[in-house]
RNA sequence: GCGAGAGUGGCGGAACUGGCAGACGCGCAAGAUUUAGGAUCUUGUGGGUAACCGUGGGGGUUCAAGUCCCCCCUCUCGCACCA
C-alpha cells in the first residue's frame, strides 16, 4: 500500500474483503451475551441523503464498538419499500412500481455498502416482498380472530377528482378556500364516509400509557408526547333528561371531567355529526337552518375544522334538557367544536369554568353562572373576562346546593358519587387514542386478506392461502379508485366456503403496519412458518439500541410498540417493549444562499469577492440565509456521494459524528469535513512515521522506566479511558472524537520532543502500544483507514474483531498535579507538587509560593479550602 | 395556550456529581518549507493598554455558580377546541 492515504483504494478494498469473508454475518451464541443495535430502515427514494448518512454511522459506531466489547451484534438492515412514491413514479412515468422500488433498493443498499457499514446483509428484509408482507397479512387474520381488526364506517379525506382516500397530511390548505385541496390536482377535498379497516390499539391504551414509564432509557420529549397522544382522562358519564321527548329519546349522555361544575351547566352542546341532532330537531321550525348548518360543517376537513383558531359557532335546536342536579331547562345547542369521536359526542356547557363554553356563551347571549370561587373569593360571574378553569388552587364549589363549600378535589368526588348512587350516570376513563384506521384504497402496499361473498358475506383468506400477491396487470391511471378493483385477476375470486362467486378486498394496508413489526422479522428473517421464530426472538429481543429520527416519535413508535404486545399475546415474543434504549438523532442542515433574482441557490453557483458572496448569474450581493434542514427546494444539500468521492466514507463518519452530539442538529461544514479529513490523515503519516520503530518489538517486553514511556503510557490509558467512558455514557461521539485527535496531538509532539534515534526496546513497546491502542480506539468510527493500517503495522485478522482496549489507573495517574491557587475564589497562581500530596503539604507548598504571598500581602487567611486534587482556596 | 428543549469566543461545540470557562475542530494571524500556489509543520488566537470584565438579562445561596434557587427575555421543536 502507498506510502499516502488514498480513501478510494483503501475503503474499496475492505469493503470486498468484508464481504468476501463474511465478518459481520451473525447467529445465537450461547457464549457471549447479544447486542441488538437497529437503526430505522429507509424508505427507497432512490439516493442516500445526509440523514441517513448520520443515523447509520451512528448506528454502525454502536454496532462496531459493542462487538469489540465482547458481544455478539446482530445490526441488520432492509428496506420499508411500499409507499405511495412508488405508485407516483408510476402514473408519472409509467415505471411499474415494483420495478421502481427494488432499482432504487439496488442503488441505495451499494451506496449503504460505500460507507462501510457493519450489516448482516444476509438477513436484510424488504417489506414488499410476498415473503415479508404475507405475515402482514397472517397478523391480520389473527387480530380479526381475536376481534383486534374489524370494520367500521368512518369519515376520511377524499378527493374526487383522483377519486381517492387522501392522508391528513396531503390536504393542503389553500387561501380564499373554506378547506383543503388535493395535493395532486388541487381540488376541494370532502369528508366521506367509508367502510374502513381498524386496528384496536384501544384495547392496549392502558398498557401502552403504563409503559411509558418503563422505558426509562427514552427521550422525555418522546415519551410525552405519548402520553399525551394516548391522553387518559378520568371524568364521569352523565345522562341529561331531554324535556317533553317527543320520541323515544328520553336522554343526552355527557362526559366530563369537571362534574364538580354541573350545577353551572346552562346549556349543552352536540357534535354536528351526532344522530342525536336530527332526532331532536325532527318536526321542528329550527329543523331546516340546524340541517344546512351541520352540512356546512361536516363537510369541512378535520384539519381545517379543528385549528385552534377557527371561530366557534352553534345554533339552538329548539330542545331542551334537565340539568339533574339544578332540574332547570337548559338549552341543545350544536357547536362546531364538539367532537363526535371523544367522549359521547356531547357535552354540558358550563361557561363560567370553560374557556370553550365562556366564548360561546358570550357569543349567543347564554347565562353564565358561577359556581367555583377563588380563595380570595372576588370572582363576580357579571365581571367574567375569560372562564375561571384553575383546578390547582383551592377553588371552592359555591352556588352548588348541597355541595357548596366543598374544595374542587372533593366537589368532584362527593358529585361523582352522587350521580351513580342516583343511577344517573358512572365514573369512566376515557381516552383521546384512536383505533387506527389502516385501509388504503391505493395499489403499493399489503392487500387486505378478506373476501366478499355474496352468500357467505365477510369472509377470511384462509391461512394457507396466503399470500395474496399484489397482481401485476394493473393500469396506474391515478383516477377511478384503487388499481387494484381494475385487475379482474384479483377482484374476482371463488370463496372459499361456499365456493360461489366472491369479491376480494381492493383496500391495501397502511405502510406503517409494515414498519410495526420488521425488527422481530430480523430475528429470523428467512422462517417459512411463521413471522418470527419465538426462539430467535427470545434470543435477540429487545432491541437494546434504537436509532432514528425524531419524526417518529408518535406514530412509528407508538405502533411498534402496540404490534409488540399483539404478537406478545399470539406467543410469539416475550417481551412487553420492543425498544430499550432510543436514541433520536438530530436533523442535518446547512445555511441557504439567496439572491433576490434567483431566489435559492446552490453554494457552486456563488462567488467570492472581497469578502462578500455574489450570485454567478447576476452578480447581485447573497444573502446567507437560515441555517435550516438540508432540502432539495432550499439548494443546501450536500451530496454523500461527492463526499465519498472526494473524502472517502470514513471522513464522511467522522465529521457526522464529531461536529455535535448525536441527538442534536448537525450543521453541515465543507471545511469541518476537511479538517476530519486531516485528522485522518495524520493518523495515516504517524502510523508509517513510527513504522520503523516498531519493527521487531514485541509490545510487552522489559520493565524499565523511562520519562517518554512514562507519558506514552499516560496519554495512552488516558485517552482508552475518556472514549470508553464518553461511549459508555450516552454515546457522546463528539468528544470520543475529540480525545483521539489530542491524543495524536499528544503523539507528534513527543515524536518530536523525543529523538527517535536513542529509543529503548521498552520505549519502542510503549510507541507500539500507542499506536495500536489509537487505531483500536478509532476503528469503530474509521473502519477501513483502521483495517488497512492494522495490517500495515503487522497484523492479520481483522480489527474489527479485536477486543477493545482496556485502561490501567495506575497508568493514568499522573506522578505530579497541578493545583490551581484561589485566593477570595479568584485563580491567581498554580503550584505542582507531587502526585499523593496531602492537604497540609498542598496548602504548605502553596503559601511558599511567591506569587500567592503578593496576593495574601501579608495577611493570614481566615479560611483556606482544599479539594482533593483540584484546587486551593485562600479566603481573607 | 400546553408540553419538551436550547441560549457559552468570529463559527460548530467542550466543561460527568458546584471547583482552572472556552477541550477538540473550523476560521484567522505570524513563521518554516516551497520558484509560486496548494499541501504539510510550528506558534498564537474570548474582550480590554491595564486593574479587571466575561457563559441571554436581573436578583439570590456559597469560600467558589455556565452548573443550584427565584423572576424575566429570546429562539427551536412538538401538540393544539379531547369537554
Amino acid at each position: 500500500m502507498a506510502q499516502t492515504y488514498d480513501h478510494q483504494v483503501v475503503e474499496a478494498k475492505w469493503q470486498a474483503h468484508w464481504t468476501q469473508t463474511g465478518l459481520f454475518q451473525v447467529t445465537e451464541s450461547a457464549t457471549t451475551p447479544k447486542y441488538y443495535c437497529l437503526e430505522m430502515f429507509p424508505y427507497p427514494s432512490g439516493r442516500i441523503h445526509m440523514g441517513h448518512v448520520r443515523v447509520y454511522a451512528i448506528g454502525d459506531v454502536v454496532a462496531r464498538y459493542k462487538t469489540m466489547r465482547g458481544f455478539h451484534v446482530l445490526h441488520p438492515m432492509g428496506w420499508d419499500a411500499f409507499g405511495l412514491p412508488a405508485e407516483n413514479a408510476a402514473i408519472e412515468k409509467g415505471v411499474h412500481p415494483n420495478v421502481w422500488t427494488q432499482d432504487n433498493v439496488a442503488y441505495m443498499k451499494q451506496q449503504l455498502r460505500r460507507m462501510g457499514l457493519s450489516y448482516d446483509w444476509d438477513r436484510e428484509v424488504n417489506t414488499s416482498h410476498p415473503d415479508y408482507y404475507r405475515w402482514n397479512q397472517w397478523i391480520f387474520l389473527k387480530m380479526v380472530e381475536r376481534g383486534l381488526a374489524y370494520r367500521k364506517r368512518s369519515a376520511v379525506n377524499w378527493c374526487p377528482s383522483c377519486e381517492t382516500v387522501l392522508a391528513n397530511e396531503q390536504v393542503l390548505a389553500q387561501e380564499g378556500k373554506d378547506g383543503g385541496v388535493c395535493w395532486r390536482c388541487e381540488s376541494v377535498v370532502i369528508q366521506k364516509e367509508l367502510e374502513q379497516w381498524f386496528f384496536r390499539i384501544t384495547h392496549y391504551a392502558q398498557e401502552l400509557l403504563d409503559g411509558c414509564d418503563r422505558l426509562t432509557s427514552w427521550p422525555a420529549r418522546v415519551l410525552a408526547m405519548q402520553r399525551h397522544w394516548i391522553g387518559r382522562s378520568q371524568g364521569v358519564e352523565i345522562d341529561f333528561p331531554v324535556a317533553d321527548p317527543a320520541d323515544d329519546l328520553t336522554a343526552i349522555r355527557i362526559f366530563t371531567t369537571r362534574p364538580d361544575t354541573i350545577h353551572g351547566a346552562t346549556f349543552m352542546s352536540l357534535a354536528p355529526e351526532s344522530p342525536l341532532v336530527e332526532q331532536l330537531i325532527a318536526g321542528r321550525t329550527e329543523a331546516g337552518p340546524v340541517r344546512e348548518f351541520v352540512q356546512r360543517v361536516s363537510r369541512l376537513d378535520k384539519a381545517t375544522r379543528t385549528a385552534a383558531d377557527r371561530e366557534k359557532e352553534g345554533i339552538f335546536t329548539g330542545a331542551y334538557a334537565i340539568n339533574p342536579f339544578t332540574r332547570e331547562r337548559i338549552p341543545i345547542w350544536v357547536a362546531n367544536f364538539v367532537l363526535y369521536e371523544y367522549g359521547t359526542g356531547a357535552i354540558m356547557a358550563v361557561p363560567a369554568h370553560d374557556q370553550r363554553d365562556f366564548e360561546f356563551a358570550t357569543q349567543y347571549d347564554i347565562p353564565i353562572r358561577l359556581v367555583i370561587q377563588n380563595p380570595e373569593g372576588t370572582l363576580a360571574p357579571e365581571a367574567l373576562d375569560s372562564a375561571y378553569e384553575e383546578q390547582e388552587q383551592a377553588g371552592v364549589l359555591v352556588n352548588s346546593g348541597t355541595f357548596s363549600g366543598l374544595f374542587v378535589p372533593d366537589g368532584k368526588q362527593a358529585i361523582g358519587e352522587h350521580v351513580e348512587a342516583q343511577g344517573w350516570g358512572t365514573r369512566t376513563i376515557n381516552f383521546r387514542l384512536r383505533d387506527w384506521g389502516i385501509s388504503r384504497q391505493r395499489y403499493w402496499g399489503t392487500p387486505i386478506p378478506m373476501l366478499y361473498c355474496e352468500h357467505c358475506g365477510l369472509v377470511p383468506v384462509p391461512e394457507n392461502q396466503l399470500p395474496v400477491v399484489l397482481p401485476e396487470d394493473v393500469p396506474f391511471t391515478g383516477k377511478g379508485g384503487s388499481p387494484l378493483k381494475e385487475s379482474p385477476s384479483f377482484a374476482k375470486t371463488t370463496c372459499p366456503t361456499c365456493g360461489g362467486t366472491a369479491r376480494r378486498e381492493s383496500d391495501t394496508m397502511d405502510t406503517f403496519v409494515d414498519s410495526s413489526w420488521y425488527f422481530l422479522r430480523y430475528c429470523s428473517p428467512k422462517d417459512t412458518g411463521q413471522p418470527v421464530n419465538p426462539e430467535a426472538a427470545k434470543h435477540w429481543m429487545a432491541v437494546d439500541q434504537y436509532v432514528g429520527g425524531i419524526e417518529h416519535a408518535v406514530l412509528h413508535l407508538l405502533y411498534a410498540r402496540f404490534f409488540t404486545k399483539v404478537l406478545r399475546d399470539l406467543g410469539l415474543t416475550t417481551v412487553d417493549e420492543p425498544f430499550v434504549h432510543l436514541l433520536t438523532q438530530g436533523m442535518v442542515t446547512k445555511e441557504t444562499y439567496w439572491c433576490e433574482d434567483h431566489r435559492w441557490v446552490l453554494p457552486s453557483e456563488t462567488r467570492k469577492e472581497g469578502g462578500q458572496r455574489l450570485c454567478s448569474q447576476c452578480g447581485k450581493a447573497i444573502v446567507i440565509g437560515r441555517t435550516e434542514k438540508m432540502s432539495k427546494s432550499k439548494k443546501n444539500i450536500a451530496s454523500p456521494e461527492d463526499l465519498c468521492d472526494r473524502y472517502g466514507a470514513d471522513t464522511a463518519r467522522l465529521f457526522s459524528l464529531f461536529a455535535a452530539p448525536p441527538e442534536k442538529d448537525l450543521e453541515w461544514s465543507d471545511t469541518g469535513v476537511e479538517g476530519c479529513y486531516r485528522f485522518l490523515n495524520r493518523v495515516w503519516r504517524l502510523v508509517y512515521e513510527q513504522l520503523p520503530l516498531m519493527g521487531e518489538v514485541n509490545s510487552k517486553s522489559g520493565s524499565e522506566s523511562s520519562e517518554l514511556l512514562a507519558k506514552l503510557q499516560r496519554a495512552t490509558h488516558h485517552t482508552i479511558q475518556k472514549v470508553t467512558e464518553d461511549l459508555e455514557r450516552n454515546f457522546q461521539f463528539n468528544t470520543a472524537i475529540a480525545a483521539l485527535m489530542e491524543f495524536v496531538n499528544e503523539l507528534y509532539k513527543l515524536w518530536k520532543d523525543y529523538p527517535s534515534d536513542a529509543l529503548t526496546v521498552n520505549e519502542r513497546a510503549g510507541w507500539r502500544s500507542a499506536i495500536e491502542s489509537l487505531l483500536l480506539l478509532l476503528a469503530p468510527f474509521a473502519p477501513h483507514l483502521t483495517e488497512e493500517l492494522w495490517e500495515t503495522v503487522g497484523h492479520s485478522s481483522s480489527i474489527a474483531r479485536q477486543s477493545w482496549p482496556v485502561f490501567n489507573p495506575e497508568l493514568v495517574a499522573s506522578v505530579e498535579w497541578t493545583i490551581p491557587i484561589q485566593v477570595n475564589g479568584k485563580l491567581r497562581s498554580k503550584v505542582r507538587v507531587p502526585a499523593g500530596s496531602t492537604k497540609d503539604q498542598v496548602i504548605a507548598t502553596a503559601q511558599s509560593d511567591a506569587k500567592l504571598m503578593e496576593w495574601l500581602q501579608g495577611e493570614t487567611p481566615r479560611k483556606v479550602i482544599y479539594v482533593e486534587q483540584k484546587l486551593v482556596n485562600f479566603v481573607i
